[in-house]
DNA sequence: AAGCAACCCAACCGCCGTTTC
DNA sequence: TGAAACGGCGGTTGGGTTGCT
């Protein structure tokens, strides 16, 4: 069964040869494309135009890169693909050269398999619910992990081919130092937010109580939404509603965006809040970092998010300027999401309770992405 | 050297939204 | 206004390649 345009003629499938790429090539050259399904009649092919369009998208385009995708590409595939999914086009967008069947195979042949290994959730970004309580710390030496009995906590990923895979990026670990930090709080093992890249400083650790959860946090520095100047952070906050509803907020780098899914984010320079007393605990139910319980966050933003979609707020296809940030402390006017209306409570590194400070998040430029950030722009430039 | 399995990736398939007639 | 054609997209497939036994 073939697409319309090619049933009505016998057309040539599979692999194509030299001289129909230089058929399709000089064609297209010469005349364009207007009208695809006219180019293989006018370029002398026994091919549809459908396949014609895709041949050329795809491999003769004269502006793809092709080759390894370097490091910094596979970030900002992980990136984008964490705010829109498998929106292969969309992310290709933001990869000069690469094309989404390009993005999409490396994906599924890489970073896939990488997050599965980390015992993430490709889809989600989130820890696998099969996963989050058997990740552990790789402390590099072999003491204290068992990754026979805990494959998917293996901080180790190893191509079973050497680098056949072509994966730019070294396997995900977390630093020893983190270990011991972590180890000196004796507290309940933390689902740690698996480091893409090991990094000298591993971050710090903030372990405090409050009144339902004891946990800590090991904040490591190049989570894979890190970005090249090693300087971001990224947490997600999550949280609970009474109806199972299980909104979370995202905090990233440097940016504020908002995505088609439940998840909201901004960014976090790394070490400013966390020096000023901000606390991230860890919730044993969900997937990723968590705030301490707030029966109402979820509610208000899940409520938010209707609004923001009733307002159309989040689609890639919203044209026109960028928007306010959307996490604001509600200044940002009707498409923003009222962060004041959603803060959670969190806890101060001396043990105070506080609340969320947005105002102090949003003084040391952190949600306004004011110096131009390129997470930001990944939703408007879709 | 041969057989097998795993992997990569180019190409196809089918669906959907838009445009044209 | 509705059907057909078209363009675009994400999911899937299968042939070729590579590495292992």
């Amino acid at each position: 069964m073939g697409h319309h345009c090619c049933s009505k003629q016998k057309v040539k499938r599979g692999l194509w040869s030299p001289e129909e790429d230089e058929k399709l090539l000089s064609y297209i050259t010469a005349h364009g494309h207007s009208c695809w399904s006219a180019v293989p009649k006018n370029a002398g092919l026994q091919r549809c135009g459908k396949s014609c369009r895709l041949r050329w998208i795809n491999y003769l385009r004269p502006d793809l890169k092709r080759g390894t995708f370097s490091e910094q590409e596979e970030r900002t595939i992980l990136d984008v693909h964490r705010i829109l999914g498998n929106r292969w086009a969309q992310i290709a967008k933001h990869l000069p050269g690469r094309t989404d069947n390009e993005v999409k195979n490396f994906w599924n042949s890489c970073i896939k398999k990488k997050l599965i290994a980390q015992g993430l959730d490709p889809k989600t970004h989130n820890l696998l619910p099969a996963s989050k309580n058997l990740l552990h710390v790789h402390d590099g030496t072999g003491s204290g992990s068992n990754p026979s009995n805990n494959p998917a906590a293996g901080t180790q990923f190893h191509s079973p081919n050497g680098n056949r895979n072509g994966c730019a990026t070294p396997p995900f670990t977390i630093s020893s130092p983190t270990k011991a930090v972590y180890d000196a709080a004796m507290v309940a093992p933390p689902v740690v937010a698996p480091g893409l890249y090991d990094v000298p400083n591993p971050g710090v650790l903030m372990g405090q109580h409050d009144r339902d959860h004891q946990a800590a946090v090991v904040m490591q520095q190049g989570y894979p939404y890190i970005h090249n100047n090693g300087s971001g952070l990224l947490m997600s906050f999550r949280d609970h509603n009474a109806a199972g509803i299980h909104p979370s907020m995202d905090f990233m780098n440097g940016s504020s965006h908002s995505s088609s899914s439940m998840e909201y984010a901004a960014g976090m320079p790394n070490g400013d809040v966390f020096n000023r007393g901000v606390a991230v605990f860890m919730d044993e139910t969900a997937a990723m970092w968590a705030t301490v319980p707030d029966p109402g966050m979820g509610a208000r933003v899940e409520m938010a998010y209707q609004q923001q979609q009733h307002h159309g707020l989040g689609q890639d296809e919203v044209a026109g300027p960028p928007p306010p940030p959307l996490i604001n402390g509600g200044s940002s006017g009707s498409k923003g999401l009222d962060m004041m209306g959603v803060s959670s409570e969190v806890y101060g590194s001396a043990g105070t309770t506080t609340a969320f400070d947005i105002e102090l998040m949003e003084s040391c430029g952190i949600f306004c992405g004011a110096a131009g950030n390129d997470m930001e722009q990944l939703q408007w430039d879709c």
